[in-house]
DNA sequence: ATTCTTGCAAAAGATTTGCAAACAA
DNA sequence: TTGTTTGCAAATCTTTTGCAAGAAT
């Protein structure tokens, strides 16, 4: 992994009163290098390649440190496991309904959501989030 | 519950292959009544309360039928336990990040997605949802 | 009669937790 | 040194499943 990759996950680790370790930076580069977005098992299955010792409560563990240390988001897909995303900008994600394939949506316009849901005025909104739902181009073939 | 209501739940579920059941009455009864989109155990643990033999497994089962054959939606909130809604038309949900009350949203316009998202053209898409995030009247306060 | 459903217990899958040893600051 | 993290096993939580007995069609 980069330096300054390990710089800026150092800085943002001990801000929050956390260290730096071989196992985080594993997982943050694992993350970092995912074509998609992986489930806690997938990146403990990768992970492992180069590190066999390491453990799934490990990397339970230090994706939760991501997450809150803002270098990563967690996608709760619905179905089965959650899912991890290096991205931390608002986007959305688009889901294949047969193979569960999971691809980043960015945003066309912003502040356009209250043209689409009337949200009661007693509700604080802070985020929201949009999933499309339908078939990826593999497997609107198949 | 309701004669009628009685009446379209059998139809539902004879057109699906199933069985008109006192426990099934019973969910859907409870489902029709809640207040909020209760869980799996919220609705056994109500349904309980007038049917205490019925079990946890028949009310997932139930609920699961009452899902396939159309009279209920399972609302996968992403933290713990999904949820079940007895509203089965196109509409969003917001939730309160504190206390985790879910409200639903009805849609103000249609079609907007694209403008909203960037969806690639060979995704096809078939659904999308839209869950807002924040804080409901009581928890902006406290 | 035949098929579906119930209730129970056990299983399964995902995630969390307790704790002593190891590591980072 | 001091506080954090690791790895392991066990625990927890949610949901599913197998199966014999019971209920609905």
């Amino acid at each position: 992994m980069g330096e300054e990759t390990d710089a800026t996950l150092r800085e943002r680790l001990v801000t929050a009163g956390g260290h730096l370790t071989r196992q985080r930076c594993a997982v943050y580069s694992y993350l970092r290098r995912a074509r998609q977005h992986p489930t806690a098992e997938e990146v403990y299955l990768g992970v492992k390649k180069e590190m066999p010792r390491i453990s799934l409560a490990t990397v339970y563990k230090n994706l939760e440190a991501l997450v809150n240390c803002g270098l990563a988001t967690k996608v709760t897909a619905g179905d089965g496991a959650a899912r991890y995303d290096i991205r931390t900008d608002h986007h959305y994600h688009s889901r294949c309904l047969k193979c569960g394939w999971m691809v980043d949506l960015d945003p066309e316009a912003e502040g356009a959501l209250p043209e689409l849901v009337r949200v009661p005025s007693n509700f604080e909104v802070s985020q929201y989030r949009i999933e499309v739902l339908g078939f990826c181009s593999d497997c609107r073939e198949g």
